[in-house]
DNA sequence: GCAATTTCGTACCGTTTCGTACATTTTTAA
DNA sequence: TTAAAAATGTACGAAACGGTACGAAATTGC
């Protein structure tokens, strides 16, 4: 591949992914507005300018953050639901990879950055287009595994499951802020995956 | 019942009532974190000092626009889901009249209070105690009507039934905010309570 | 070594924030 | 009419905020 062409000037020593990960939990720990530059600045290890530098400003710093967070998801859990094998299985298992993500460490409840934060913070454009895509991503994403799974199956019927699905994942971001446990909600994601593998049987 | 006793000196200009419902207003448009004091005395015309003297600090304001939120819910769309007649329209006329709330008016879409708001600033314990009280809240309500039209139900339907039917509401929210139209959601109620109604016969 | 180039953090700016002291206004009691 | 009492808004203070100018530091090209 392409060697790496060593610029001019002074190299940098910041490391954008590590940034943005600890951006990422600090915003979804406590929603964007309530987060100062300071406090990215803290848990990141960069000063504010340096934070300028690499990101813009501090809504793009989320936006950037958002982006991440839907890469996250798109990596280790939207794989479990495509996997092959049963529907029922397949669902079970991606709403506990979401609950992996959504509970991180036990020690705090961060939630869902996209379904818990961004409501609250959705007059910006750029925020609630992240919000529509993340909806949007998650009612086709259903669709299609249970279109899969039920070729001949009534549109109407696959619809209902859908939303039945993407509300249950949107739900758990809410719930588990509110302090449900990892355990409840799993087994209510295990419920949702039955009543929806029957409903489409 | 007992005279008004006149207070001694200068008597009340400020309507506690219409000032909470614009706090209300406020709050769930924007969030907690993002609206200041300048904002909340500009919507309710009150001046800063008044709003201290009235509601105490901020937290405590947005405290008080949840419960008047949550009384606003028991009096026009609770009475809906309790109504007597056939499961599947009190469930429909609730999701309905919740929309009613949701949606206001048509211009901005100002979502759930304590579901849209709430999760992002939940670090606050009296603002999670809020959240997961109304979420209790639903949940014990959709059990209670169910048990009321499938007497004999099995126990571990009755509560799929219910998470499903939480969920819809939970996530009517962030669905609002995200652009969803009223009709759109409109009908993934009428979806959602066919499915339980179904679920539950 | 020396200049050009790029990165980095200190130090600063103007604004906004929450919260309150205090003088003014309005009312009752005597 | 005068004093006490309660409510109200102006005006202020201290801190936190987002954002940036600018000099110091680090590296490459010559």
């Amino acid at each position: 591949m392409s060697e790496i062409k060593r610029k001019r000037g002074r190299p940098t020593s910041i490391d954008t992914h590590s940034a943005t990960e600890a951006m990422v939990e600090l915003f979804r720990a406590k929603g964007y507005a309530a987060v100062s530059l300071d406090d990215l600045s803290d848990v990141t290890g960069l000063s504010r300018p340096s934070l300028y530098r690499s990101f813009g400003n501090k809504l793009s710093m989320y936006i950037n953050a958002m982006d991440a967070f839907g890469v996250q998801v798109a990596k280790t859990a939207v794989p479990k639901l495509l996997a092959d094998g049963p529907l029922e299985e397949a669902l079970s298992d991606f709403f506990d990879a979401m609950l992996d993500i959504y509970y991180r460490d036990s020690e705090v409840t961060p939630g869902c950055l996209v379904f818990g934060t961004a409501p609250s913070s959705s007059d910006e454009a750029l925020v609630q287009a992240r919000l529509k895509f993340g909806i949007d991503q998650v009612d086709a994403l259903m669709r299609g595994r249970f279109e899969k799974a039920s070729p001949n199956g009534d549109e109407h019927v696959i619809e209902t499951a859908m939303h039945i699905a993407s509300n249950t994942l949107i739900a758990f971001s809410a719930r588990a802020k509110s302090g449900s446990s990892r355990h409840q909600l799993s087994r209510m994601g295990a419920q949702s995956a039955q009543a929806i593998s029957t409903l489409l049987s």
